[in-house]
RNA sequence: GGGCGCGUAGCUCAGUUGGUUAGAGCGCCUGCUUCACACGCAGGAGGUCACAGGUUCGAGUCCUGUCGCGCCCACCA
């Protein structure tokens, strides 16, 4: 069999799986039963994953799509219709950027179809489908944002949420993107403290000689004011009660309110109100009935409202109303400020508050089931101090602005008419306006906040509103993966509408996620230009590794800090898989052995009592470690340790499975090219490791696996469908374990003696290992592993030491010592009075503890025993390392 | 202002309910071309667990405070 030096990812990765690189699912093509599902990283329990976010993915849209490209056309594309959105949303930005077109000016049906071109052509990358485990389904259904099935179930849910009042149109202050022309939701105002100014202006009043100086950070929009406020108990504008003041500029006489927006204790206690352009002074004006003067625009123009200002962009204009401010003396002073600057999550445009007409739905009545349903347990939080957080944002929840005037998404279901105003919802266009039966209707402009289809998520991709098939069988589902930075946005809004429209929640499980950070604990975006390209290190390190990689740093509660050193070692490991696995394939050819998994029931060959040879030591001890292993493994996976089950398999694998138990395999096939239960017990051992490291390491277990089983029996099936190892009580052996515990001490300890007494490391020493009855029998049986492993001849006395030792390392079980020339002599020196030094101290520890009264007296007894006996290891060990010490003088 | 979280080896982080000598990876030092692997093997150094109190027989772990750092939400004329 030909296998290379290195393993080489790149040759065998695309041959086994079109894969999917974070955990949700993975796809096996080869399998001649057809496609199967499998689930990679959740726990066996799970029945169906909703999963979406991905530690790169989520941070990185961009590269998102590169994933998918290279991926292929049978790509198994991870859910998120919305995801689909924001993709398709990109590639469209990116051809339109390409093409050197405008989106403005396009025109909206122009638009439209070339949209669908793109989507066409980018379908197989960023299409949406549904996943389930072990289920064929409809594979080739693309699900876009703004495709048949979906829009169906927006327009539905759009509906009912209006005619159940819950959904309503109107005035409201929004944030608005001057330059996106959109409307926001508050969740996509970004704040950014920036350094600005506090203007304090006169206002005079009317009538009277003096005036109230106000203070404001947007000076421009003194020219929509109406009136000023203060606040009711402030004594010392008492006298302003009833009053007017003249609005500077515009010459308008305005009233001065009573009203709590003003604080007393900040600046002058009186404050300006301009309804039209600050969501306080909005409320303010409905409480006094103010007019609304609206002074900006939708492009951040000022209006003909703005009088001589009119036609200025709203930075020039706030310069020229300083300016004539300054000009007619009515400008007090200006102080330095620094503020929180409301700026678009997209585009960073300074968001304009702007009175606008847009589509609201009432979330109150939506979010107290939802509450409910986390306090009563019916959906956890991984890790759970997310509920907090969640309960946090519910709690204060407020209205959300669905309409969005832009050109991709879900159109508003609701038509205008032209003749007396009315609006009609409904499902499919109206002929008639259901007032005054006109048939001069048309479509409101708007589109539907990317987020809302999101929210229908869970049951919209299993064709709600029919009464299908998937619906009652994966509805709902046991677990949600996501990123904890569209907890709000995405998964309080499918909770929400999930008990609305199916009345059960849509998950039972939310696990969270880190963000992946670089090296300097930033987070991954394209601004910062400090994103891992996944195609890049992928090509460099395997998917493999990568996986690997990102699992080692995935603790919950805790962000992935994802590292080229990371995933170089990660690499290494995959390397030292496959070269354990060549190993055994040179090892099979030279001696003969056939390839051979256990018959399915792998489980069962587990068994030591399986082979007809009695097992070896190691054999038993391995067998029982690969049990403990697997136990551990599973815990972890079912808890959502994800870092511990990456840790624990590489531990195992490296540290156990390749350093001893294959070095001392080594010994056997030296031997005698090894014994059929040698074979068979290392195989199994393999092939088990491979399947439980399968999850974490999809293409380079497939691959070995591959191989070893097609010398077996009949074509093979693929690992993932395997069954994965679990624990059994039954193959726990404790006696091996301790053996062999002991038989690494002995080696571990020659092999320390070399190092500290620096002596010849290609010399084989002479020596006696002083034990007595099971440890001497021990290491007689092991003598040959003991000397190969630890490159020694050592005699086995049951006798005691003698005194006058030359060199040597003594354990409370056995005794090493080592024939070493004179010369080497004060290293073995300088290594005792270390060693003696350490057991005192610890000898020292000991004691004061027991010697205290109430420790003894309160410690639980395993405790004081535990230390008891430790003690009087140290105590013997510390003698025998003095008489040591004085032997050498 | 409200909420959440972090501070453990040079670096990046683990450390489940408080219990014997606090772990890993990378890096570092020493030695080794040992017939799977130098993406390797063997051995080793390195930590008063941010600081100060408290609870306890016992604290990296629980409580309080201080300092430093991060995130989320709300808001600021």
């Amino acid at each position: 069999m030909e296998i290379d030096k290195v393993y080489e990812p790149q040759r065998f990765e695309p041959r086994w799986a079109q894969w999917w690189v974070d955990s949700g699912l993975y796809q096996v093509t080869d399998n001649p039963a057809g496609p199967v599902y499998s689930l990679v990283i959740p726990p066996p329990n799970v029945t169906g994953s909703l999963h979406m976010g991905h530690m790169l993915e989520h941070t990185e849209i961009d590269s998102t799509i590169r994933w998918r490209r290279m991926l292929g056309e049978s790509t198994l594309w991870l859910p998120g219709t919305d995801h689909a959105g924001i993709a398709t949303q990109m590639v469209v930005e990116r051809k339109l950027a390409e093409e050197g077109l405008q989106r403005r000016g396009l025109g909206r049906e122009a638009f439209e179809k070339r949209v669908w071109d793109w989507k066409k052509q980018y379908g197989d990358t960023i299409k949406t489908q549904m996943v389930r485990l072990g289920t064929s389904c409809d594979w080739s259904r693309e699900r876009f944002t703004m495709d048949e099935g979906l829009s169906n179930a927006v327009r539905e849910v759009f509906v009912l949420l209006y005619e159940k009042g819950l959904v309503y149109r109107g005035d409201y202050m929004v944030n608005w993107c001057p330059r996106c022309h959109t409307a926001l939701s508050d969740l996509e105002v970004v704040y950014d403290e920036s350094d600005g100014n506090l203007w304090h202006i006169k206002y005079p009043v009317t009538g009277e000689k003096h005036h109230v100086v106000i203070a404001t950070t947007r000076p421009e929009t003194m020219l929509g004011d109406t009136a000023v406020a203060i606040h009711p108990e402030d004594e010392r504008y008492a006298a302003l009660h009833g009053k007017t003041v003249r609005l500077p500029l515009m010459n308008r006489e305005i009233p001065v309110v009573l009203d709590e927006l003003a604080d007393p204790e900040f600046g002058t206690g009186v404050v300006k109100v301009t309804p039209a352009h600050d969501p306080n002074d909005f409320e303010a004006g409905k409480r006094h009935d103010l007019p609304k003067v609206k002074v900006i625009d939708e492009t951040g123009t000022m209006t003909a409202e703005a009088g001589a200002f009119a036609g200025l962009d709203r930075f020039e204009a706030r310069k020229q109303v300083v300016a004539a401010l300054d000009a007619e003396g009515l400008l007090v002073k200006v102080d330095a400020y620094r503020f929180g600057l409301s700026k678009c999550q997209r585009c960073k445009t300074v968001v304009e508050p702007l009175i606008s007409r847009q589509w609201f739905v009432k979330t109150k009545p939506l979010a107290e089931p939802a509450i409910r349903a986390v306090e009563e347990g019916q959906i956890q939080f991984v890790p759970e101090n997310w509920t907090k957080t969640y309960f946090e944002w519910m709690r204060n929840i407020r209205d959300w602005c669905i309409s969005r005037q832009l050109w991709w998404g879900h159109r508003i279901p609701a038509w205008h008419c032209k003749d007396c105003a009315e609006v009609t919802v409904a499902r499919q266009a109206p002929e008639r306006c259901r007032a005054c039966s006109s048939t001069n209707l048309e479509q409101d402009p708007d589109v539907l906040d990317t987020w809302f289809s999101s929210a229908l998520w869970p049951f919209s991709t299993m064709g709600w509103p029919d009464e299908t098939a998937d619906l009652k069988n994966f509805y709902p589902t046991s677990l949600l993966i996501t990123g904890f930075d569209i907890l709000f946005f995405w998964v309080a809004r499918m909770v929400m509408m999930g008990i609305e429209f199916m009345g059960e929640v849509p998950f039972r499980q939310v696990y969270i996620h880190g963000l992946v950070r670089d090296a300097e604990k930033q987070k991954m975006s394209k601004t910062r230009g400090n994103t891992i390209d996944p195609l890049v290190v992928t090509e460099q390190y395997g998917t493999d590794a990568v996986r690997m990689a990102l699992l080692l740093g995935a603790a919950p509660g805790t962000d992935i800090v994802l590292t080229e050193e990371r995933m170089a070692s990660a690499r290494a490991f995959a390397n030292k898989i496959w070269n354990a696995a060549r190993f055994l394939f040179l090892k099979m050819e030279y001696s003969g052995v056939q390839p051979c998994i256990p018959e399915d029931e792998t489980r069962q060959a587990l068994r030591p009592s399986a082979s007809t040879l009695l097992p070896a030591l190691e054999d038993r001890w391995i067998l029982s470690r690969l049990n403990r292993c697997a136990e551990q493994v599973n815990r972890s996976l079912e808890s959502y340790r994800y870092h511990e089950a990456a840790q624990t398999l590489w531990h195992f694998f490296w540290h156990e499975f390749c350093d001893w138990y294959v070095e001392i395999k080594k010994l056997r096939f030296f031997e005698n090219s090894g014994l059929n239960s040698d074979w068979r017990n290392m195989l199994t051992v393999f092939e088990s490791a491979l399947r439980l490291l399968h999850p974490v390491m999809p293409f380079i277990t497939e691959e070995l696996w591959q191989r070893l089983a097609s010398g077996g029996n009949g074509h093979p099936q693929s690992i993932s469908l395997s069954s994965y190892p679990t624990y059994l009580p039954e193959l726990t052996d404790l006696p091996a374990e301790r053996e062999m515990a002991l038989l690494q001490e002995i080696i571990t300890s020659a092999r320390t003696l070399r190092a500290d007494l620096k002596l010849d490391p290609r010399a084989e020493l002479n020596g006696v290992l002083y034990a007595r009855g099971d440890v001497a029998q021990l290491a007689q049986a092991q003598e040959a592993v003991i000397n190969s492993l630890a490159r020694v001849r050592l005699q086995i006395s049951e006798g005691p030491a003698p005194q006058k030792a030359a060199a040597g390392r003594a354990t409370p079980e056995f005794n090493l010592v080592i024939d070493v020339p004179q010369e080497h002599l004060e290293a073995q020196r300088q290594r005792l009075e270390k060693e003696t030094q350490q057991l005192e101290k610890l000898v020292a520890n000991s004691r004061r503890q027991l010697g205290d009264e109430s420790f003894c007296q309160r410690a639980p007894s395993h405790v004081v025993e535990g230390i008891r006996a430790k003690l009087s290891e140290y105590e013997s060990q510390l003698e025998k390392s003095r008489e040591a010490l004085g032997n050498l003088s």
